[in-house]
DNA sequence: GTTGCTGTATTACGAGATATAGTACACACT
DNA sequence: AGTGTGTACTATATCTCGTAATACAGCAAC
Protein backbone atom coordinates (compact mmCIF):
# COMPACT_ATOMS: atom_id res chain seq x y z
CA UNK A 1 0.00 0.00 0.00
CA UNK A 2 1.51 3.22 -1.09
CA UNK A 3 0.37 5.54 1.56
CA UNK A 4 1.73 8.39 0.70
CA UNK A 5 2.87 9.51 -2.64
CA UNK A 6 5.72 12.22 -3.14
CA UNK A 7 4.15 13.19 -6.65
CA UNK A 8 1.49 14.42 -4.57
CA UNK A 9 1.04 18.51 -3.58
CA UNK A 10 -0.74 17.47 -1.09
CA UNK A 11 1.38 17.62 1.87
CA UNK A 12 2.62 14.89 3.62
CA UNK A 13 0.92 14.90 7.14
CA UNK A 14 -2.19 15.34 5.43
CA UNK A 15 -1.53 12.02 3.21
CA UNK A 16 -0.89 10.29 6.12
CA UNK A 17 -3.89 11.25 7.93
CA UNK A 18 -6.17 11.04 4.82
CA UNK A 19 -4.97 7.56 4.89
CA UNK A 20 -6.08 6.18 8.03
CA UNK A 21 -9.15 8.36 7.92
CA UNK A 22 -10.18 5.82 5.17
CA UNK A 23 -8.83 2.96 7.06
CA UNK A 24 -10.59 3.60 10.01
CA UNK A 25 -13.84 4.78 7.91
CA UNK A 26 -13.86 1.61 5.84
CA UNK A 27 -14.10 -0.34 8.92
CA UNK A 28 -10.37 -2.07 8.01
CA UNK A 29 -9.23 -0.68 11.38
CA UNK A 30 -11.45 -1.41 14.29
CA UNK A 31 -12.22 0.67 17.38
CA UNK A 32 -9.14 0.07 20.00
CA UNK A 33 -6.99 -0.80 17.22
CA UNK A 34 -3.66 0.27 17.33
CA UNK A 35 -1.76 2.46 15.15
CA UNK A 36 2.09 2.17 14.30
CA UNK A 37 4.04 4.60 16.39
CA UNK A 38 4.96 8.07 15.24
CA UNK A 39 8.77 6.86 15.34
CA UNK A 40 8.21 3.44 13.24
CA UNK A 41 5.74 5.30 10.59
CA UNK A 42 8.54 7.92 10.17
CA UNK A 43 11.09 5.67 9.19
CA UNK A 44 9.12 3.28 7.28
CA UNK A 45 8.14 6.69 5.11
CA UNK A 46 11.47 7.98 5.03
CA UNK A 47 9.71 11.10 7.03
CA UNK A 48 9.91 12.55 10.41
CA UNK A 49 8.63 11.53 13.63
CA UNK A 50 7.25 15.22 14.02
CA UNK A 51 5.43 15.26 10.63
CA UNK A 52 3.92 11.91 11.49
CA UNK A 53 2.47 13.18 15.06
CA UNK A 54 1.23 16.31 13.42
CA UNK A 55 -1.05 13.78 11.25
CA UNK A 56 -1.78 12.02 14.73
CA UNK A 57 -2.57 15.45 16.04
CA UNK A 58 -5.16 16.49 13.29
CA UNK A 59 -6.94 13.11 13.72
CA UNK A 60 -7.18 12.98 17.16
CA UNK A 61 -8.82 16.70 16.82
CA UNK A 62 -11.37 15.58 14.16
CA UNK A 63 -11.89 12.40 16.77
CA UNK A 64 -10.82 9.42 14.77
CA UNK A 65 -8.34 8.47 17.03
CA UNK A 66 -7.42 8.83 20.82
CA UNK A 67 -4.17 8.27 22.12
CA UNK A 68 -2.34 7.49 25.68
CA UNK A 69 0.84 8.45 26.33
CA UNK A 70 3.08 5.68 26.68
CA UNK A 71 1.29 3.55 25.10
CA UNK A 72 0.19 4.69 21.70
CA UNK A 73 -2.53 6.05 19.31
CA UNK A 74 -5.54 3.99 18.66
CA UNK A 75 -8.75 3.89 16.59
CA UNK A 76 -11.82 5.95 18.44
CA UNK A 77 -15.62 4.31 18.56
CA UNK A 78 -16.96 6.95 16.70
CA UNK A 79 -19.85 6.16 14.46
CA UNK A 80 -21.18 9.92 14.02
CA UNK A 81 -18.18 10.00 11.43
CA UNK A 82 -19.57 7.94 8.83
CA UNK A 83 -22.46 10.00 8.76
CA UNK A 84 -19.99 13.24 8.37
CA UNK A 85 -18.15 12.19 6.08
CA UNK A 86 -21.17 11.30 3.93
CA UNK A 87 -22.42 14.87 4.02
CA UNK A 88 -19.29 15.84 3.14
CA UNK A 89 -19.07 13.93 -0.11
CA UNK A 90 -22.88 15.25 -0.73
CA UNK A 91 -21.85 18.36 -0.71
CA UNK A 92 -18.50 18.16 -2.58
CA UNK A 93 -21.13 16.48 -4.92
CA UNK A 94 -23.37 19.24 -5.03
CA UNK A 95 -20.85 21.83 -5.66
CA UNK A 96 -19.66 19.72 -8.62
CA UNK A 97 -23.06 19.80 -9.82
CA UNK A 98 -23.51 24.01 -9.28
CA UNK A 99 -20.55 24.93 -11.25
CA UNK A 100 -21.96 22.30 -14.66
CA UNK A 101 -25.24 24.10 -14.17
CA UNK A 102 -23.56 28.06 -14.44
CA UNK A 103 -21.74 26.46 -17.03
CA UNK A 104 -24.98 25.26 -18.94
CA UNK A 105 -23.53 21.65 -18.62
CA UNK A 106 -26.31 18.58 -18.44
CA UNK A 107 -25.60 16.99 -14.95
CA UNK A 108 -27.22 13.85 -15.84
CA UNK A 109 -24.99 13.96 -18.69
CA UNK A 110 -22.11 14.42 -16.48
CA UNK A 111 -23.18 11.89 -14.12
CA UNK A 112 -23.70 9.32 -16.48
CA UNK A 113 -19.93 9.64 -18.10
CA UNK A 114 -18.22 9.45 -14.57
CA UNK A 115 -19.98 6.13 -14.08
CA UNK A 116 -18.57 5.00 -17.79
CA UNK A 117 -14.96 5.93 -16.46
CA UNK A 118 -14.97 3.07 -13.62
CA UNK B 1 -20.86 40.12 -7.23
CA UNK B 2 -18.32 39.31 -4.98
CA UNK B 3 -15.20 38.22 -6.83
CA UNK B 4 -12.87 37.05 -3.97
CA UNK B 5 -13.41 35.99 -0.31
CA UNK B 6 -10.85 36.86 2.11
CA UNK B 7 -12.49 33.91 4.35
CA UNK B 8 -11.47 31.34 1.18
CA UNK B 9 -8.29 29.10 1.85
CA UNK B 10 -7.46 29.60 -1.47
CA UNK B 11 -4.96 32.15 -2.62
CA UNK B 12 -6.14 35.26 -4.19
CA UNK B 13 -4.82 35.28 -7.47
CA UNK B 14 -6.69 31.17 -7.59
CA UNK B 15 -9.91 32.74 -7.05
CA UNK B 16 -9.35 35.94 -9.41
CA UNK B 17 -8.89 33.36 -11.96
CA UNK B 18 -11.31 31.36 -11.36
CA UNK B 19 -13.62 34.22 -11.48
CA UNK B 20 -12.83 35.21 -15.14
CA UNK B 21 -12.63 31.56 -16.19
CA UNK B 22 -16.51 31.03 -14.91
CA UNK B 23 -17.55 34.63 -16.88
CA UNK B 24 -15.38 33.60 -19.98
CA UNK B 25 -16.63 29.61 -20.01
CA UNK B 26 -20.53 30.33 -19.13
CA UNK B 27 -20.27 33.07 -21.95
CA UNK B 28 -21.34 36.52 -19.80
CA UNK B 29 -17.73 37.89 -20.82
CA UNK B 30 -17.43 37.09 -24.57
CA UNK B 31 -14.20 37.19 -27.10
CA UNK B 32 -12.28 40.18 -27.58
CA UNK B 33 -14.02 41.68 -24.60
CA UNK B 34 -11.88 43.33 -22.24
CA UNK B 35 -10.79 42.36 -18.93
CA UNK B 36 -10.27 45.32 -16.12
CA UNK B 37 -6.78 46.32 -16.15
CA UNK B 38 -4.25 44.87 -13.60
CA UNK B 39 -3.97 47.99 -11.71
CA UNK B 40 -7.50 49.18 -11.90
CA UNK B 41 -8.64 45.64 -10.33
CA UNK B 42 -5.85 45.50 -7.92
CA UNK B 43 -7.25 48.48 -6.33
CA UNK B 44 -10.69 47.49 -6.63
CA UNK B 45 -9.60 44.41 -4.63
CA UNK B 46 -7.64 46.28 -2.37
CA UNK B 47 -4.88 43.92 -3.71
CA UNK B 48 -1.62 44.05 -5.21
CA UNK B 49 -1.17 44.39 -9.34
CA UNK B 50 1.53 41.80 -8.89
CA UNK B 51 -1.22 39.76 -7.51
CA UNK B 52 -3.65 40.55 -10.12
CA UNK B 53 -0.95 39.99 -13.14
CA UNK B 54 -0.23 36.23 -11.77
CA UNK B 55 -4.08 35.30 -12.20
CA UNK B 56 -3.82 36.71 -15.79
CA UNK B 57 -0.76 35.35 -16.95
CA UNK B 58 -2.28 32.11 -15.43
CA UNK B 59 -5.40 32.65 -17.39
CA UNK B 60 -3.48 33.23 -20.44
CA UNK B 61 -1.02 30.20 -20.31
CA UNK B 62 -4.45 28.10 -20.32
CA UNK B 63 -6.11 29.67 -23.78
CA UNK B 64 -9.04 31.75 -21.63
CA UNK B 65 -7.63 35.05 -22.54
CA UNK B 66 -4.51 37.00 -24.43
CA UNK B 67 -2.59 40.39 -23.75
CA UNK B 68 -1.64 43.40 -26.02
CA UNK B 69 1.54 45.29 -24.53
CA UNK B 70 -0.19 48.65 -24.15
CA UNK B 71 -3.85 47.91 -24.64
CA UNK B 72 -4.86 45.46 -22.04
CA UNK B 73 -5.96 41.85 -21.42
CA UNK B 74 -8.75 40.50 -23.84
CA UNK B 75 -11.19 37.48 -23.72
CA UNK B 76 -9.73 34.37 -26.45
CA UNK B 77 -11.98 32.83 -29.08
CA UNK B 78 -11.53 29.13 -27.59
CA UNK B 79 -14.42 26.56 -27.99
CA UNK B 80 -12.43 23.56 -27.19
CA UNK B 81 -12.08 24.96 -23.23
CA UNK B 82 -15.93 24.51 -22.79
CA UNK B 83 -14.92 20.50 -23.64
CA UNK B 84 -12.19 20.41 -21.07
CA UNK B 85 -13.91 22.11 -18.83
CA UNK B 86 -16.64 19.72 -18.81
CA UNK B 87 -14.24 16.83 -18.65
CA UNK B 88 -12.59 18.28 -15.57
CA UNK B 89 -15.77 17.56 -13.72
CA UNK B 90 -16.85 14.67 -14.89
CA UNK B 91 -13.33 13.55 -13.45
CA UNK B 92 -13.85 15.01 -10.28
CA UNK B 93 -17.56 13.72 -9.70
CA UNK B 94 -15.71 10.30 -10.18
CA UNK B 95 -13.17 10.85 -7.81
CA UNK B 96 -15.67 11.27 -5.28
CA UNK B 97 -17.69 8.27 -6.47
CA UNK B 98 -14.59 6.37 -6.28
CA UNK B 99 -14.31 7.58 -2.77
CA UNK B 100 -18.11 7.09 -1.58
CA UNK B 101 -17.48 3.37 -3.27
CA UNK B 102 -14.42 2.45 -0.71
CA UNK B 103 -16.49 3.75 2.14
CA UNK B 104 -19.49 1.84 1.37
CA UNK B 105 -21.86 4.53 0.89
CA UNK B 106 -24.50 4.00 -2.02
CA UNK B 107 -23.64 6.53 -4.50
CA UNK B 108 -27.29 7.03 -6.18
CA UNK B 109 -28.03 8.10 -2.63
CA UNK B 110 -25.80 10.72 -2.19
CA UNK B 111 -26.95 11.92 -5.94
CA UNK B 112 -30.24 12.10 -4.80
CA UNK B 113 -29.53 13.96 -1.39
CA UNK B 114 -26.95 16.64 -3.51
CA UNK B 115 -29.99 17.44 -5.67
CA UNK B 116 -32.09 17.69 -2.66
CA UNK B 117 -29.39 20.61 -1.36
CA UNK B 118 -30.07 22.40 -4.48
C1' DG C 1 6.04 64.53 -29.22
C1' DT C 2 3.91 64.58 -24.77
C1' DT C 3 0.68 62.64 -21.74
C1' DG C 4 -1.67 58.92 -19.80
C1' DC C 5 -3.22 54.66 -20.00
C1' DT C 6 -1.94 49.78 -20.65
C1' DG C 7 1.12 45.23 -19.91
C1' DT C 8 5.57 43.31 -18.39
C1' DA C 9 9.89 42.44 -15.77
C1' DT C 10 12.73 42.69 -11.89
C1' DT C 11 14.15 42.86 -7.21
C1' DA C 12 13.32 42.90 -2.36
C1' DC C 13 10.98 41.88 1.83
C1' DG C 14 7.91 39.54 5.15
C1' DA C 15 4.68 36.12 6.78
C1' DG C 16 3.17 31.58 6.93
C1' DA C 17 3.20 26.58 5.83
C1' DT C 18 5.87 22.51 5.38
C1' DA C 19 9.48 19.54 6.70
C1' DT C 20 13.74 18.26 8.96
C1' DA C 21 16.70 17.78 13.07
C1' DG C 22 17.90 17.39 17.71
C1' DT C 23 16.83 17.32 22.44
C1' DA C 24 14.19 16.61 26.44
C1' DC C 25 10.58 14.90 29.41
C1' DA C 26 6.62 11.98 30.93
C1' DC C 27 4.33 7.59 31.03
C1' DA C 28 3.62 2.41 30.65
C1' DC C 29 5.05 -2.15 30.35
C1' DT C 30 8.40 -5.87 31.36
C1' DA D 1 16.39 -0.32 35.07
C1' DG D 2 15.49 -0.57 30.36
C1' DT D 3 12.78 0.01 26.33
C1' DG D 4 9.21 1.82 23.68
C1' DT D 5 5.62 4.98 23.66
C1' DG D 6 3.53 10.05 23.26
C1' DT D 7 4.54 14.96 23.81
C1' DA D 8 6.91 19.42 23.85
C1' DC D 9 10.20 22.69 22.47
C1' DT D 10 13.67 25.08 19.75
C1' DA D 11 16.13 25.79 15.62
C1' DT D 12 16.76 25.71 10.78
C1' DA D 13 15.68 25.53 5.78
C1' DT D 14 12.71 25.88 1.86
C1' DC D 15 8.76 27.18 -0.62
C1' DT D 16 4.42 29.74 -1.47
C1' DC D 17 1.79 33.76 -1.18
C1' DG D 18 1.44 38.48 -1.08
C1' DT D 19 3.11 43.15 -0.85
C1' DA D 20 6.02 46.91 -2.44
C1' DA D 21 8.70 49.77 -5.37
C1' DT D 22 10.74 50.57 -9.58
C1' DA D 23 11.60 50.43 -14.30
C1' DC D 24 10.70 49.65 -19.11
C1' DA D 25 7.78 49.09 -23.35
C1' DG D 26 3.74 49.71 -26.28
C1' DC D 27 -0.74 51.98 -27.69
C1' DA D 28 -3.92 55.92 -28.22
C1' DA D 29 -5.42 60.62 -27.87
C1' DC D 30 -4.27 65.29 -27.63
Amino acid sequence: MALINYQDSRPIYEQIASHFELMILSGVMKPDEQLPSVRTLAIELSTNPNTVQKAFTDLENHGYIYSVKGLGNFVKENPALRDKKKSELTEKIRAVFDEADMLGFDVDEIIKEARALR
